[in-house]
DNA sequence: ATAATGTTGGAAAG
DNA sequence: CTTTCCAACATTAT
């Protein structure tokens, strides 16, 4: 095979090598940093470092998996890298695999190999900043040139974030009037890639498997029915472009959450998320499949509207300091959540004892993916909705547990579901329109008053409650009368499903009424307390408000009000 | 100062 | 199947 003429360059007679550091960006195609790193090398010097932090198997975490990550995302990204291995591979290179530190890892490269350029995507998370700036200043002080280009997203957060003048746009209409039309150019396709230098006394491993890393079998029944990789991403994102009309008609709210045998999305996330899938690549099929249809839905609810929301997270993510807590974010309400570690736990373990809340939890922990609307209902559910936990503790479980979990758009989506942030307030706005010659704040409510039911939401889309029975077996011969609130079933029926509640499966750990209504009050009172002090909440005010709602609580007559029992036909 | 703006709820009533 | 109530705003643009 020989070179195409781009890549070569009088400079490949003196010795110039690149190194290309993959860490997002697992793809061969649409991958600027690589291109750059190809073109004019004499070898280039593809690396992944093995963060054993992200991949080794800690016994102690609460669920398999490493310190970081449950173990679908660690499969998620071997898969990943050995299909980038066996692409690279195509190319006559291959990828060179090291376990340790990365910043430690990368500079013992830098310094035992023949580099002249060092390639990589830019990346906006607080963890790649920090180590990104030690890379560069090292490598600076060395005389190696950096290539860092952004292409992990189609457009450059900090330029959106400059054209508002400093701050990022917190709506995501504005977002899309600042952003504008794209422009980029996708990187040419590599047929031919300079071969590896000398690694000298560096031990290169395989891209290893689960085994290696310290997995076994038992560690999990069932996993993820998601394949990671770039060919995968790729067969992927063609199967959902070959459906025309379904691209075009694509409507994110209307979408079934409780569809798991063909999912109402692309799944295309956890693709996006390793950049298995260059966004950039993406968004021009999306726009060509455009071109050729009548009429197409817009953002937000259209294909083309959710690559953009990720684009609208990462843009405020990247430009909010401390974007990932609540103290010390600016844009986020300080609100005192309580510290129920049972709660917690019950929401984390699937026992809540509302199957819609615990089916999809089950899915989060077997696949490791759910629906946008699903993560709603448990997101809601455990913060404003119903049991009052911090949003971060959900936070955290979710970013350990998803395969697509992304730090920006998790983030994002947790301050929005808790009305920490984004959501603060909404009108309807067909009835603001008709109402406008009357009283426009007639129809205007807060955001905490929507609040997404455990037992009606899902009913709304599965009634016969296939998606219950299927992530939780026990209630699999639970008349579906009973499945989204299966204490309401008399216990001949629970004698006859072989399910009794509060043995077999749990009891509700609140009762949604009194308790969705309890969050409604706390909410009222955190956000009044947000107005009155201008954003400017104190711990200490926090704990005296946290004080209120407990004597509230206790003012509370102990009669837990009897759940209406609502049967459907 | 005033106006415009804001991704996707639920339940009951009509 | 559509309307209305829920409770009664914060932020940004003009």
């Amino acid at each position: 095979m020989k070179p195409p003429l781009s890549l070569l360059n009088p400079s490949m007679l003196s010795g110039s090598g690149s190194l290309m550091w993959f860490r997002k960006g697992l793809r061969v195609h649409d991958n600027p940093a690589l291109e750059y790193a190809s073109r004019g090398s004499t070898c280039v010097y593809p690396l992944f470092v093995i963060d054993p932090h992200y991949m080794v198997l800690d016994p102690n975490a609460y669920s398999p998996g490493s310190t970081r990550a449950g173990i679908n995302r660690i499969r998620f990204l071997l898969e990943s890298l050995a299909d980038l291995d066996s692409s690279l591979k195509k190319l006559g290179s291959r990828l060179l695999v090291l376990k340790g530190e990365p910043s430690e890892v990368l500079i013992r490269c830098l310094n035992e190999w023949d580099v002249r350029k060092l390639c990589f995507e830019y990346d906006t998370d607080p963890y790649y900043q920090a180590l990104d700036d030690k890379a560069k200043n090292y490598a600076s002080a060395a005389g190696i040139e950096v290539f860092s280009p952004v292409s992990h997203t189609i457009f450059d957060p900090a330029d959106i974030i400059e054209k508002n003048g400093g701050r990022p746009p917190l709506s995501y209409q504005s977002f899309l009037k600042l952003a504008g039309e794209p422009s980029f150019s996708l990187s040419v396709e590599l047929s031919w890639m300079p071969p590896v230098g000398d690694v000298g006394r560096c031990e290169i491993l395989q891209v290893p498997t689960l085994k290696e890393l310290g997995y076994v079998e038992k560690h999990q029944d069932e996993f993820t029915p998601f394949r990671g990789g770039e060919s995968e991403a790729l067969r992927r994102l063609r199967e959902s472009l070959s459906d025309k009309e379904w691209v075009a008609n694509f409507e994110k709210p209307k979408g079934d959450p409780s569809a798991y045998i063909k999912p109402a999305t692309t799944v295309l996330s956890p693709y996006l998320k390793f950049g298995c899938l260059s966004s950039r690549y993406f968004y021009q099929c999306l726009k060509d499949v455009y071109k050729n249809v009548k009429r197409h839905t817009s953002p937000p609810v259209s294909l083309v509207g959710q690559l953009l929301w990720r684009e609208f997270f990462y843009t405020v993510a990247f430009g909010t300091p401390n974007f990932d807590e609540m103290k010390g974010n600016k844009i986020c309400k300080q609100i005192p959540w309580n510290d129920d570690d049972k709660l917690l736990a019950a929401w984390r373990e699937a026992r809540t004892g509302y199957p819609w809340i615990d089916a999809i939890m089950v899915q989060l922990r077997k696949w490791g993916w759910m629906h946008h609307l699903a993560r709603h209902s448990v997101a809601c559910f455990l913060t404003r909705g119903d049991l009052f936990v911090h949003w971060e503790k959900g936070r955290d479980i979710f970013e350990r547990l998803l395969i697509d979990s992304d730090w920006a758009i998790n983030n994002g989506n947790w301050l929005w579901l808790s009305c920490s942030s984004f959501f603060y307030q909404n009108c309807c706005q067909i009835c603001c329109l008709h109402n406008s010659l009357f009283n426009m704040s007639d129809c205007c409510f807060q955001q905490y008053n929507r609040i997404y039911s455990p037992i009606s939401f899902g009913r709304k889309y599965d009634p016969n409650g296939n998606y219950i029975r299927h992530f939780l077996p026990i209630l699999k011969d639970m008349p579906k009368e009973y499945i989204y609130e299966p204490w309401t079933a008399p216990l001949s029926v629970q004698s006859k499903a072989k399910c009794i509640i509060g043995r077999d499966y749990p009891k509700p750990v609140v009762l949604h009424d009194t308790a969705s209504n309890e969050c409604r009050k706390k909410m009222g009172q955190a956000y009044a307390l947000n107005q009155r002090l201008n954003g400017r909440v104190s711990e200490e005010d926090l704990r005296k408000l946290r004080r209120k709602f407990d004597e509230d609580e206790d003012k509370q007559e102990p009669k837990p009000r009897r759940q209406r029992q609502k049967l459907i036909k």
